[in-house]
DNA sequence: CGTTTAATTGACATTATTCAACCCGGGTGG
DNA sequence: CCACCCGGGTTGAATAATGTCAATTAAACG
């Protein structure tokens, strides 16, 4: 397989690497094993919807570039964008289990990802107790992204909730690698952030305009600019905890392998 | 231990089967494996914070009655519940992996759990491939539960979020195994229901009060009588696709065990 | 019984939505 | 090259949804 060699086995395990390495140590043996399950590396052009609502899941996918959405479109035309993927996340890891979605998963810009076939990675995950330590982590590490959205959604106003989330993205993109903090390209409309805020396009709009004559940030032509970090973060309420995870150290007898810091 | 004997081991189990069995058969080994890792059977008070925000995670617990919540307390004196935890279900799983928590974890009603002590439960995740694919199940379940809750928040008006979550809970509560289906206890206040929609107390109300006008349902002293519940459905716009789920069939050669149908 | 907490209700304030008009830059076909 | 078109983006005004305040009633509890 074209993967297995030394640059195809690098670029798969580089992507998850930064993830998982808050949790575990990744020595070569997990890098092949994760290796080994990927069979193709793929693209997507934007827009190509990877599964459709209620549609039948494909195989599991390693994001290595690109972004990805998942959201929920009502009866009355509304939509609600519930997570969105980055560089380094899984998408559709649901496809191990469940037959169908209730939600789209969509292209919102060009991808690259690592196809892992579902019976590979399942096999492999009752196989291999670390990969499935890996696995569980990640996946309560996007569950405290959801817990932190239903806290926006349900007790912050709009300003914050937009704050919020770019605090939010922010804080992810620089796991992924970004060069600065200060500029940063985001793929996203005003529509498709209000559809993750749950507000109006016009709301969302106003929104903006009252950020950036509060000096706060600059949302213009998918460039954000922070213009002020500091009161950025305070307006939102923002705290990394739940990004940069504080990993318990009390009780770590049956870690995977030796521990690092999370930091 | 106490709890490795014949009623102890059944106890312990019979909670967990009833979510579990939907995605593998649950056979003796599964079974005293989990009883192994239980060492303690207890009981909390009404008002217990089992977990203060912020503060430390102790050990993971089985409900195996009750009522948990977990919701985050704002600056301002609001607060968001995140979720709620029913029989069956794992209170702070995150106990495995992290060391403080975002969130309160309270229990609502008196209830009784069985402990599962991180050291041993992590190590028999490492060990036990069946017992990890279980545990990976539960949370995609639970995640599944998130998503919903942040579509009704952004998307929904209270009072499709009102009768969403009473949708949602109902449905919940049959696989515990209720008896009556339109009449059941739900011990929460109107304080508390708002805190799960994200809206004012005072709406809450109001809410309640039209749907009971309505002839739909009425909720009055902790007791929750559905009065047209085909109504209470299509108001909701409740598909309980996402908590009785269609698990796939398609790529099955990895599963634990010879597989049942979930529904 | 008093006391306390939860529920209820009306009046009013605030926030956000909807509607509609307009702008603006990037294609695109003539 | 220009005129047009189209999809964001921007803005103000009217409307609807929800929040806040305050007063009252009802239920729970020792």
């Amino acid at each position: 397989m074209d993967l297995q060699d030394k640059a195809g086995l690098a670029a798969v395990t580089e992507v998850l690497l930064r993830k998982i390495s808050g949790f575990l140590e990744v020595d070569d043996e997990i890098k092949s094993t994760i290796a080994g399950i990927c069979d193709d590396h793929q693209e997507f052009r934007a827009g190509t919807v990877l599964v459709p609502q209620g549609g039948h899941y494909g195989d599991v996918l390693l994001l290595e570039s690109g972004w990805v959405l998942r959201a929920r479109h009502m009866e009355n035309g509304a939509r609600q964008i519930v997570n969105v993927v980055l560089p380094g996340d899984f998408v559709a890891m649901n496809a191990l289990l469940f037959a169908t979605s209730d939600f789209e998963l969509s292209c919102k810009t060009d991808i690259t990802a690592f196809r892992l076939p579902s019976n590979r990675l399942g096999t492999a995950l009752m196989r291999n107790a670390i990969l499935s330590a890996a696995l569980f982590w990640v996946n309560a590490h996007e569950e405290s992204l959801l817990a932190e959205r239903i806290v926006s959604l349900g007790r912050r106003s709009a300003r914050e909730r937009a704050t919020h989330v770019l605090c939010e993205l922010i804080s992810r993109l620089e796991i992924t690698g970004i060069s600065n903090i200060e500029q940063l390209v985001i793929p996203m409309s005003q529509e498709e952030f209000s559809d993750i805020l749950g507000i109006s396009v016009v709301h969302m709009n106003k929104t903006l305009r009252a950020l950036e004559q509060d000096g706060i940030l600059s949302f213009r032509n998918s460039l954000l600019r922070v213009l002020d970090k500091k009161r950025l973060e305070t307006e939102a309420g923002f705290n990394d905890g739940y990004i940069h995870f504080t990993r318990r150290e009390d009780q770590n007898a049956w870690r995977p392998t030796r521990l690092i810091d999370a930091r």
